[in-house]
DNA sequence: GGACCATACCTCGGAGTCGAGGTATAACGG
DNA sequence: CCGTTATACCTCGACTCCGAGGTATGGTCC
């Protein structure tokens, strides 16, 4: 997830580690702050695999600074997996929320956009709960507990947005 | 969140690990499942901590169980946890619904579930975005990208139905 | 000129997680 | 009676992640 949001902020013009910070934080970090501790080794990792390169330059403000940019493999390696996301990229938020910030960037390709769309549209679709009795899944007008109770509410204004959305985007792409 | 999620179950009643990994799975699972291999090292850990105590039965169906009890300090544990939850467990969805999960555990103790639904009420009334212009954050009507649009609307779509059932909750509570 | 802060990068140990694999038992179908 | 499935538990190596700590530079304020 990090290695998808790395990629997909390079893709739009090279940064050094900092700033690169500051864009993940401003995206997940509300939620979910990255530390020092997770980015760097991140970063060096995808320099090791050859999806991105630094090049150092006297630092503006302070400390030399690494400037990153995005090989051609890399480029191939966001693409890739903005086309065909992992399973956990679809059914969880927080990961499916990284893929839509920058499934724009398969701006030439509206079918592959559609096509990852409706992965999401058809786990949303899927009858879910938190509970069940037996295999059926319990409604919120069946639970007591008002805690569990407003988890299935919250979950399903969640998901009646997103489906609602979905349909919409998707009306969008076939026409395109 | 693992650790909470057994502690929250078993409190209710003693289980083995097959039924437990049903239990999470059920809770966590469609979004996010949990392997063996980490489900049972987790137990390990708990047992080793003295939260909970095994108990081998014969096996009704196949190889013997483990039945798993909390103990004294798993429950005093579980409490405090409950009461005094991480930043992460108020702000990461994910986390956040295993604390809602389990919150009528503090049933003694209206003013303690308040103080809980409080944190996460002032969490969600921080203004915040995914994206932002300077330090201001940008709103969905001025993004022109479609997903990263959505992603701003279907989180607002969230944020007010869980703004919403708070404030009722909370003035459930209040009069409690 | 010294304290302090923001910038900028890095390492290390410890903890949690995962996937792949392994061991048994019992029931069921052919 | 043999293969398959469901039950039930476990280990291991690889990987990721986090927090705590460290290094260094340049600008601002008093």
């Amino acid at each position: 997830m990090l290695k998808l949001a790395i990629l997909g902020f390079l893709r739009d013009r090279p940064l050094h580690g900092y700033e690169l910070r500051r864009h993940l934080a401003a995206l997940t970090g509300h939620v979910r702050p990255i530390s020092d501790g997770t980015l760097y080794p991140a970063i060096k990792r995808l320099e090791a695999d050859g999806l991105l390169l630094r090049t150092t330059e006297p630092g503006t403000a302070a400390a030399p600074r690494h400037t990153l940019h995005l090989t051609e493999a890399g480029r191939s390696a966001l693409l890739d997996r903005l086309r065909t996301p992992e399973d956990l990229d679809i059914s969880d938020e927080n990961r499916w929320f990284t893929v839509l910030a920058f499934l724009r960037h398969l701006d030439g390709e509206p079918e592959a956009q559609a096509t990852v769309l409706r992965r999401r549209l058809a786990f949303l679709s899927e009858p879910a709960s938190f509970f069940y009795d037996g295999a059926r899944p319990v409604g919120a007008e069946e639970v007591d507990d008002p805690f569990r109770r407003g988890m299935l509410l919250i979950a399903r204004a969640t998901t009646e947005a997103e489906l609602a959305w979905l349909r919409d985007t998707l009306a969008g792409l076939d026409r395109a």
